[in-house]
DNA sequence: GCCAACGTTGGC
DNA sequence: GCCAACGTTGGC
């Protein structure tokens, strides 16, 4: 089982929304090649820690859960979608989408001010200057590093 | 709202 | 292939 980190922006679609779904929700709209990379390497079961971004309080609000493996994105072919595409077609859509599932909830929502002071977490994109990758793979020990503040 | 840093585009 | 210009991300 792998461990992932994935971004979102609450205003548009946060934890506490994942939560009240009834059903998966599709995790869609990524458009970096990066990004998307990371969601072809995903596997159901996987954990992600849920991040919110460009807000008032960035941080993790919860941990969410792969249930399906990616699979074309359809927001790419829809040019109603703010995710629209030029690049896709039917055949060739070189965009994916995974679903996921709200896993549990977190006591508290940890900010970023405080992850960016935690010792062994250096390394993880999430941290480092610059970054904006929105998905980002986590790796087993920093994600213990992590949970231990659930 | 500001702005640093990044990824993409497109001319050459 | 280079690189300037542009658009976007995202913290502050």
């Amino acid at each position: 089982m792998n461990y992932w980190l994935m971004k979102s922006e609450p205003d548009e679609f946060s934890f506490a929304d994942l939560q009240r779904a009834a059903q998966p929700c599709r995790w869609d709209g990524v458009r970096n090649y990066q990004a998307r990379n990371f969601l072809r390497s995903m596997q159901s079961g996987d954990l992600f820690l849920f991040y919110h971004s460009s807000c008032a309080e960035p941080g993790i609000a919860g941990v969410g859960k792969i249930v399906h493996e990616a699979y074309p994105d359809p927001t790419a072919l829809d040019p109603q979608s703010p995710y629209f595409s030029a690049k896709a077609s039917n055949e060739k859509n070189p965009w994916c989408a995974v679903d996921v599932s709200a896993a549990h909830s977190i006591a508290r929502l940890i900010p970023l001010t405080e992850l960016r002071q935690l010792n062994g977490l250096e390394a993880l994109a999430l941290v480092q200057k610059g970054s904006r990758l929105s998905v980002m793979p986590v790796t087993a020990e920093q994600w213990h590093i992590i949970a231990a503040l659930f």
